[in-house]
DNA sequence: GATAATTGTTATGGACCATATCAAATAACG
DNA sequence: CGTTATTTGATATGGTCCATAACAATTATC
């Protein structure tokens, strides 16, 4: 397992990267065998990972929300009146690191924090006229641009059957 | 898509932990509503991978060998006579970060850098006999402790199907 | 033989993750 | 009530991983 990120960047391309020279009459440089590499589950799911948030990227360009960002708008859609830790903890952040996430989503008039009246110490969190807007865009994108290609890749039947798989390790391995 | 690393320490468990009270008679802190999270590749791929490394470093804690350090071992072994940018850059990892990385296997005796007679700029690198010896182990580890955990949660079949998915994403996407 | 390219390396900065700690507010409880 | 404990958002800080630039030594190119 390892795989680095590179989001845009050409930069690696762990598969076939390590090819050097190959031009005309060229001997040497045969391409490395991955071996029981390509049969670990935590490589191969690292790769794919890395894959879908790089595609993930590109479809967001336009609207700049990574999938760290987009996860929190979604539940915070989907869950109103909730506080600040109640969503981080939820989405598997913690709370210190959700601060800076929250103040750029809010600088960006995507999200706000209302301070709640019940506990005066939490915040709830809200998405704004904008932020609501931004993220049905984002919607869409990802299900037009991102998720059919699954569908093209594996096909519905396949693709269902692998977010059920993932979804059972996630919750239970 | 989110979630935290948290390996071996619990810290915070995103399905459920955004709980907080719930003993008694307790009326509030519903669970959050994940929606459309559930279904967004990126994230239950993410929380899977997690939830794979996190169980990996815990079979592997007695050879203290993570998944990249163990994919290193792998190829090199598959491979040897490979110097350090062909073992790196099918790893997908840059050489620069690579540098360290062997410093630590190689000051463990796991491999060695040789300098290379063809071209004195490369290092050639080859397993030890300990670094041969603790990879022996190590696959057993993983393969009875580890990718058995798969067959037992999916099935020999499902398994397979979900490596390949996963293969074609990492190769296709 | 001069110039370009490659290899391993160092230095450095960014992104993400984790812990300790704090002030403000609330809860628990004698 | 008042004291103590807990919770919430926040700050500071350190670690790990990832990425780029630059360098010396060596080799390739022409």
């Amino acid at each position: 397992m390892t795989v680095s990120k590179a989001a845009e960047k050409s930069s690696e391309k762990p598969a076939d990267a390590a090819k050097g020279r190959k031009d005309a009459g060229d001997v040497q440089a045969e391409a490395l065998q991955l071996g029981e590499l390509s049969e670990q589950l935590g490589y191969v799911l690292k790769r794919a990972q890395l894959k879908v948030f790089e595609n993930f990227l590109r479809c967001m360009a336009s609207l700049q929300l990574t999938p760290a960002q987009f996860s929190v708008l979604l539940l915070v859609e989907k869950n109103p009146g909730r506080n600040q830790t109640e969503i981080a903890s939820t989405l598997g952040i913690l709370r210190p690191n959700f601060v800076a996430m929250l103040d750029n989503l809010e600088s960006r008039d995507l999200c706000a924090r209302i301070r709640s009246t019940n506990d005066r110490r939490s915040h709830i969190l809200v998405l704004t006229d904008k932020g609501k807007a931004v993220l049905s865009r984002a919607k869409k994108l990802v299900a037009t641009k991102h998720e059919a290609r699954l569908n093209d890749l594996l096909g519905q039947a396949n693709r269902e059957a692998l977010i059920g798989m993932l979804s059972k390790i996630a919750n239970e391995f």
